[in-house]
DNA sequence: TCTGGGGTCCTAGGACCC
DNA sequence: TCTGGGGTCCTAGGACCC
């Protein structure tokens, strides 16, 4: 039975790390989260089949997945506060509030339906690496330089998952904490620092950064292609192959940081992200 | 509440094509 | 010269989640 199944799980989290784990059960997923949430801080609950509504529709839409602080305004402006009630709003005055996806999406979550399988191991579909700076960068030197470093350690991170991607997006937050982002696609993948940095520059070029002073930059890549396809072989590329693999020899043996781009090396102090992963 | 890092998905407008 | 309908892709921004 289900609850035979929690409570070994709950069991071995207990004995292996030593803390408490909650366990929701129930016939959808969203459910099963929902009563996991209600169980804390360490409990086990089961929403018997037929009771979903009973249990779903008195909580407040906050309890949603999907609905954030600025979905919860919105339908408050409907007079809407719980689950029930947003049951009972006809779809379109939902959508025209908002949007189309996550109308449809609210409105089944409202009524218990969720017929999401469970994924086990779904695959990235992006990835990014980012850093808020604990002084705003100034310069456009200072930016170009911790950009280069971004783009260096994504492609440690992208040569790890063996990938690459066709669009790179930059993101820059100013000191006044408005974010903009500039994205390009190409033709093929791309996942070696240099060809990051290339495009980076482009991106920051576009960005329009001026005199303004930078608090967050970030860099990542979407449209995920395995790196390293043989289309374009060459012996430039051979070279340049051997290159990255030396140097993710060197850093798996002496750290992330022991290789770098040269221009980053200096008599200054480097600013160190804790936890790289 | 002055806000870290890494993600997913959606929307809307524009370009471009048939 | 202006006009339809429909589709895909790209770009920028935003909401949301853990």
């Amino acid at each position: 039975a289900p609850e035979d199944v929690a409570h070994a799980i709950r069991g071995a989290i207990r004995e292996r790390v030593g803390i408490p784990a909650s366990i929701g059960i129930a016939s959808t997923k969203f459910l099963a989260k929902l009563a996991s949430e209600k169980a804390k801080p360490d409990g086990l609950l089961k929403i018997e089949h037929g009771s979903e509504l009973a249990f779903l529709h008195p909580l407040p839409v906050s309890d949603l997945w999907g609905v954030g602080e600025s979905t919860r305004a919105g339908l408050e402006t409907l007079g809407v506060r719980t689950i029930a009630e947003l049951a009972a709003v006809p779809l379109s005055l939902l959508e025209s509030r908002v949007g189309h996806a996550n109308a449809a999406h609210l409105a089944a979550l409202a009524r218990g339906f969720d017929p999401r399988p469970v994924v086990v191991d779904a695959s990235a579909r992006s990835i990014s690496v980012e850093e808020t700076y604990p002084a705003d960068l100034a310069t456009r030197e200072a930016v170009a330089e911790e950009l280069l470093r971004l783009c260096d350690r994504l492609a440690v991170r992208l040569r790890r998952a063996g990938t690459g991607g066709r669009t790179v997006t930059l993101k820059v937050r100013f000191s006044d904490f408005t974010t903009i982002t500039r994205s390009s696609t190409r033709e093929e993948a791309i996942w070696l620092r240099p060809d990051l940095w290339d495009e980076a520059r482009r991106l920051l070029d576009r960005a329009r950064v001026g005199g303004r002073s930078v608090r967050l930059l970030g860099i990542g890549v979407f449209h995920l292609a395995a790196a390293g396809e043989p289309e374009q072989l060459s012996m430039g590329q051979a070279t340049v192959d051997a290159v990255v693999e030396a140097a993710e020899e060197v850093r798996r043996r002496f750290g992330d940081d022991s290789v770098i781009p040269a221009r980053l090396v200096s008599g200054r102090p480097r600013h160190r992200p804790q936890g790289d992963r």
